[in-house]
DNA sequence: ACCTTAGGCAAGTGAATGCTTGCCTGTCAA
DNA sequence: TTGACAGGCAAGCATTCACTTGCCTAAGGT
């Protein structure tokens, strides 16, 4: 469950699910477009393909690999773990 | 929002949101015992504090002097934002 | 066959960060 | 007033981590 924390706590990374939100089964270089077109961030193609190998770590992306592509998909489910684990304080007001 | 991540990245901060949530308002040396026994981490008073801060920075901890007390409160709303970015998924299978 | 394209591997670098150490401030009780 | 207790501040150290650089593998098209 570490890893999944260690996984969110980088901005490219975190814009990385919002990109995949949108479409699932993008590859590599299409990732790193979408990063830069709708989020301004221009890592190196080698730095996103390692952000996605701590993302595929933590459960939260699976790929798939069809011919020379690698198809990568978004698993929101580990997420809810974390409201699990603190769920919604019942609390006089937090207004 | 990159605070709350940022925060949550570490175990200790995580443990000490466990310990908050089964009671409120404790001081720096409750928590400090606490972390000890129930999660067998023993970071020095200094360490706990710095890592109180970054709680409290993110908004998952609030605080509040009284005397020379100072006592902590977590506050788990900002939690919910997670789930909210990143729904969850309508996949075919995450049984 | 050849070249392009999609991706992978691994070492090295610089910055962020968790933690320690030492000292200081403020509050309460005897 | 003095001493003990709860906490704060700041510099220094060591590890982690994101990113680059350079080279390599493999699949597909012409």
């Amino acid at each position: 469950m570490a890893d999944v924390f260690r996984a969110l706590a980088d901005e490219t990374r975190r814009a990385l699910l919002d990109v995949l939100l949108r479409r699932d089964e993008q590859t590599l270089f299409e990732l790193c477009t979408r990063l830069a077109m709708d989020h301004g961030l221009t890592p190196s193609r080698q730095a996103v393909s390692q952000h996605l190998d701590v993302l595929e770590s933590a459960g939260l992306v699976h790929t798939e690999r069809r011919g020379r592509y690698k198809l990568h998909t978004i698993d929101t489910s580990p997420l809810a773990q974390i409201t699990e684990r603190w769920p919604p304080t019942s609390r006089k007001a937090t207004p």
